[in-house]
DNA sequence: CGCGTTTGACCCGCGC
DNA sequence: GCGCGGGTCAAACGCG
């Protein structure tokens, strides 16, 4: 794959669990992709700072087991319960921003951050705070291009985000009219 | 005191 | 079976 492309393995079409508009404001979005190097996704805005993409997943076969991230293979955590189908769907997307974190609307708690190799950046691993909510995320700086930031969502957040936007609404119903329900 | 971060230990799957 | 790498736990700590 090429040097810089963010490819992402996915098990399901999903809705996106965060919110859009903050990290529009506060960053700069390359590219969004869900799958398979998927340059097929749908181009929903630029301008000169901001420009992303997004591609729908598909359902990926057994054997897709792996998400790569540039040249890092990150195994899927694969269930105790053995349900192979209820993995957990994924996807990451490349920002190009100071910081690490972004506001996305959500409330995070950090519980881990690690060095992993090829790569001079910790990753930090952070949970939605939200009582029963099961969504995680890692964000990782990429040591080629410090520059930029991959950030991977897993899981649906099953609540509203607790710092709403006002043009959530209409990001969400515009990339509802590009998704396949 | 409540909530979030830090950080080393622990766990687990995989390859050798 | 052992070591490695990635992911998570949890006690200690920090801060408003």
């Amino acid at each position: 794959m090429e040097n810089h492309a963010t490819q992402f393995l996915g098990s399901s079409i999903m809705p996106f669990p965060f919110n859009l508009s903050p990290i529009m404001e506060n960053s700069h979005v390359m590219n969004i992709f869900s799958n398979n190097n998927v340059p097929n996704g749908v181009v929903l805005g630029s301008n000169q700072d901001i420009r992303f993409q997004i591609a729908q997943v598909k359902e990926v076969s057994q054997k897709n087991k792996f998400i790569q991230i540039d040249q890092n293979v990150v195994k899927k955590s694969g269930k105790k319960t053995g349900e192979m189908k209820n993995r957990e769907p994924r996807f990451a997307f490349h920002t190009r921003s100071q910081v690490e974190v972004l506001d996305d609307g959500y409330r995070w708690r950090k519980y881990g951050q690690k060095l992993v190799k090829n790569n001079k950046f910790p990753r930090s691993y952070y949970r939605c705070t939200y009582e029963e909510c099961n969504v995680k995320k890692q964000v990782q700086r990429l040591s080629e291009d410090e520059g930029i930031v991959v950030t991977t969502y897993e899981g649906l957040h099953t609540h509203p985000a607790q710092k709403p936007s006002e043009n959530f609404e209409q990001i969400l119903n515009q990339m509802q009219t590009y998704l396949p329900n």
